[in-house]
DNA sequence: CTTGATTTGAGGTACGTACCTCAATTATAT
DNA sequence: ATATAATTGAGGTACGTACCTCAAATCAAG
């Protein structure tokens, strides 16, 4: 049988009650107890029981995401797994549920964030750019001590805050790896597209895409960044407007995780199959399009682990626990036509 | 505030002793009382509180992997893993431990199993190559009420086994695709080389690479597998033979988790980097290989999500508990240079 | 030594569920 | 209708921890 606090206020030769003070950082407690308790914990190999110590408090534990109202299919797929987070956590004391904001206007997403109430919200995981008020209001979250993480975006570490997702640059470098390789020795250039350039992930994402192409692969040419801010019109404009100038575009590079519209573009341009294309995040068009051969790469990081890491996450720092690193590394995953 | 078995009770109309009765499928209740709880269950939403449950069960969950004596870096890395996991779950009631056995020996292994006591074990992870004397030890392992799973390995369904690891298949024809379009136009021909081709995993991962090669990318031929047996000196004549025999090798497919010796083995008569060397697993050995761009990528099933999804499964079979499929199922991953 | 503050111990209740006993009620078979 | 079996309810204890109160013991300052 594990000890219990019992067997601890034994072994360290005080009451119960100077146990409870110790282990719950209570005060009125002598250093030489305390250091009695401690040496005990370890010599007898105290555990608390967790089960206990939640039946106990009966704590329960209420988390939210809060996602842009943009985005098409990885969006989706994000809500997805935030419910069936929620199932799954149903049992554990846990509610976990989701809200849309207009990240163009970080006024009133700082509006948002600042009538959070601790009484109805432990934690957030927050997937917003960039932007003086939303940091502000963050940090204000922290000071009536709702935890926070950021969730898939931003990642310019503030204070000591908890990031979840995948490391951009590194994102980008793989990305530019695969299309290198698979290009083999064809020289040419590179058509890039994005949502928008602002974007910090967007940002790190060519960096590293540059980095690799520069430096190991320099009879590639990666292209200036195109734009498409979630128009399709205009991306249709800007992307046949640059096929038609670029005679030896080889291969394709779409840095923001809905690929759907840019890649759909291109095709009514030229034939995919020619060209080495390499995209973000598993959807039903990247899938689909991996299957037909039509993409020949995808570079990912699994929406599911994302999700149950912000809330391991959240769930640790409400409790003052330590997190394991290790488990909450978000990995680049790269995905082809076999392992879909 | 959530709803408790009174609650429950007194919706259903019942006793709490009868809500009890009928929670824990426990005899003596009529199908009509039975039915008025399941219906208040659904209506109220309860949900049982888990932590009340084990505090007042009371149990404790004891759990062990069985692994090969065999082996190099990767078993290395899985027993770690298994280390990690153990001081994890300590506070989760869980104690978690592993026996290496020599698996040459199917006799001894179903000697080994068959002494395994319920009172000492609640669940084994099993990492063993098929035999029927094992799937006999196997089968009354399940009789005696002790749940296993297959652990990387095996695979084979045997009954209604939980089997967890990646599909072999797919690894090895993921490995396929990298090796035929990191070579690109190139043609000749491909060393595949395995500790065995006797182990199930092996042999998919052959048909899986065959596959590919064969029906994608013709200009490839891929020579018959050689097998090392895990013996250093039989792996450098046969490589060795081999690269003298066979003029045009451009690529190498080393199968087995364990790259280390193989291509050591070949980088004797090689220059490594210019072949086209995909391997399986993450290790010591093929991380730096990786960052060397003497090996060109890994194919990998991540060790610390197998050993935890093993230990899921078994804590969900002894708590009669359904998995979540999703959850569970290992990737397969592909590690370059850049997202190692 | 006295006074007041700090520290300690004893004992209680509560959390939600499991599991037990025993008596009371209801259903079924004869 | 009676005997027997099946079902139900009431009430208890237990799990390990948190948190509370109050009295007793110890300590520090004057």
């Amino acid at each position: 049988m594990r000890p219990t606090t019992k067997d601890l206020a034994e072994a360290a030769g005080v009451s119960l009650a100077t146990v409870d003070r110790v282990l719950n950082d209570r005060p009125n407690v002598s250093d030489r107890s305390r250091e009695r308790v401690h040496q005990a914990i370890t010599s007898i190999g105290y555990v608390r029981n967790i089960a206990a110590v939640n039946l106990a408090k009966n704590r329960t534990y209420s988390f939210r995401f809060i996602f842009p109202t943009a985005g098409d299919q990885y969006l989706r797929e994000l809500i997805n797994q935030v419910h069936e987070a929620s199932t799954d956590l149903i049992s554990d004391m846990t509610d976990v549920d989701f809200d849309q904001l207009d990240m163009r206007d970080p006024h009133m997403v700082a509006n948002y964030l600042s009538t959070l109430d601790r009484d109805q919200v432990d934690g957030v995981a927050i997937m917003a750019p960039e932007s003086p008020q939303v940091r502000d209001a963050i940090t204000r979250l922290g000071e009536r001590n709702i935890k926070v993480v950021q969730f898939l975006s931003g990642q310019e570490k503030l204070g000591n805050l908890d990031f979840v997702g995948a490391d951009n640059f590194t994102a980008g470098a793989t990305a530019g790896r695969i299309i290198s390789r698979f290009l083999g020795q064809i020289s040419g250039k590179v058509m890039v597209i994005a949502d928008t350039m602002q974007s910090l992930s967007n940002i790190q994402r060519r960096l590293g895409f540059d980095q690799v192409l520069n430096t190991c692969f320099p009879v590639l040419k990666a292209l200036p960044s195109l734009e498409t801010h979630g128009d399709e019109a205009r991306a249709k404009r800007i992307i046949s407007r640059q096929l038609q100038h670029e005679s030896d575009v080889v291969g394709v590079y779409v840095i923001n995780s809905e690929a759907r519209v840019p890649i759909e573009q291109i095709s009514h341009c030229k034939d995919l199959r020619s060209l080495t294309i390499v995209a973000h995040e598993r959807t039903p068009f990247t899938e689909k399009a991996l299957l037909n051969e039509e993409i020949d790469a995808v570079v990912a990081q699994n929406p599911g682990h994302a999700v149950r890491s912000a809330l391991r996450i959240l769930r640790a720092r409400c409790d003052n626990r330590d997190i394991i690193a290790a488990q909450e590394n978000i990995r680049v995953e790269v995905l082809l036509k076999e392992n879909l």
